[in-house]
DNA sequence: CACGCGTGGGG
DNA sequence: TCCCCAAGCGT
């Protein structure tokens, strides 16, 4: 790479991101603990969607010591529709690790913070970068698509050695100066100009040495692999229910939705019945059901599972019986409270119809 | 290194 | 409606 190029990259951008840097809750300050909170959050995530979440999540736990100390059920219900949940059930882990462990403040070197689950290259990169001015790439889907135009790379981006050159070139065009601003320029560039698809090149501050533009496959830029398409499962989430109670479901530790309170869901193999598949769970576990009523169905998608998801009530004789461990009785007034995930939200949807 | 892990928005 | 995604990480 030539030093003009270099050049033109680090001030051109700068330059721009002065004029055009977006007005960001995170950005008021550079307190660690925020931007740490913050970068957790975008994993993933757009921009708008973050920006009420951090809020009320900064309102609620507003130091490391406030996340450390607060009840695992509230700091989920704080994250509840923001989805991948395993990020906040690392980042309140993270929390106790530093103030209970450590000295209560969010390590500022690399091989510290990288320790701390939930933190990897990334948000190691941007944590340094950001809120304590060291010169450390933060590469991420957004700089991946810059550079692989800046530079014609036509090599996937899905790759770990891809993502590592990537870093390497980064590296080697950031400034001593202010590489926090460089990484969150390069983000901001990607996030609204530099964009997947129908980039803004003419309004492009790098446009003069991005050779994308100038071969005129900024469009076939990046090269990714295509996903695997979505699994298919037929699904029957259930409202046992007796007077005032009903019964809720704490998922297990690992895998989709982890951790979190919902509603009692099977799968349904394929070419069985859903209610089938109740009355025969039912009886195997004693569990006294007076009627069974289908509700409805709904479809809900994960970025790598299609459920489509009947609805089922089932009023129960009484309550004196054994749950499954994994289950709990419940206040129907708290159901909101208790259901963390927006698939149950669905549900309840569903079940709030007339039948 | 491939896979599992949510959700909502835009073209 | 469909498809692609968006500031990745842990295993």
């Amino acid at each position: 790479m030539s030093e003009e190029k270099r050049h033109t990259i680090q001030t051109q951008l700068l330059a721009w991101y002065g004029q055009n840097k977006r007005d960001l809750p995170w950005r008021k300050n550079k307190d660690p603990y925020r931007i740490w909170v913050s970068e957790i959050m975008l994993q993933q995530t757009r921009v708008d969607t973050v920006i009420p979440y951090f809020e009320r999540f900064m309102k609620l736990f507003p130091t490391v010591e406030d996340l450390a100390n607060a009840p695992e059920e509230q700091v989920l219900k704080a994250w509840e529709g923001l989805g991948y949940y395993s990020r906040v059930r690392n980042l309140h882990q993270a929390a106790k690790q530093i103030v209970h462990e450590g000295d209560g403040k969010i390590p500022s070197d690399k091989k510290s913070i990288l320790k701390l689950k939930g933190i990897g290259t990334y948000t190691a990169g941007a944590v340094l970068s950001i809120a304590f001015d060291q010169k450390i790439p933060a590469v991420d889907g957004n700089v991946m698509r810059v550079f692989s135009r800046l530079f014609a790379i036509e090599e996937d981006i899905a790759s770990g050695t891809t993502r590592k050159k990537m870093e390497s070139l980064v590296e080697r065009v950031m400034p001593e100066e202010a590489p926090g601003d460089f990484n969150q320029a390069l983000m901001d560039l990607g996030a609204t100009i530099c964009t997947p698809v129908s980039p803004g090149c003419l309004l492009c501050p790098v446009r003069s040495v991005c050779e994308a533009y100038e071969k005129g496959m900024e469009e076939q830029l990046p090269v990714k692999k295509k996903a695997k398409p979505p699994v298919q499962q037929e699904m029957v989430m259930v409202f046992f229910q007796h007077q005032n109670l009903f019964i809720g479901e704490k998922r297990p530790e690992q895998g989709l939705l982890a951790g979190l309170w919902g509603l009692p869901t099977f799968e349904i193999p394929k070419g069985d019945h859903h209610l089938t598949i109740i009355e025969k769970f039912c009886k195997e576990n004693r569990i006294p059901a007076l009627n069974y009523i289908i509700k409805g169905e709904f479809q809900h998608v994960f970025s790598h599972r299609h459920w489509k998801v009947t609805v089922v009530e089932v009023e129960l004789k009484n309550t004196g019986f054994d749950l499954p461990t994994s289950w709990s009785w419940l206040e129907k007034e708290k159901r909101e409270e208790k259901t963390w995930a927006n698939v149950y939200h669905k549900a309840f949807k569903t079940e709030r119809k007339k039948v």
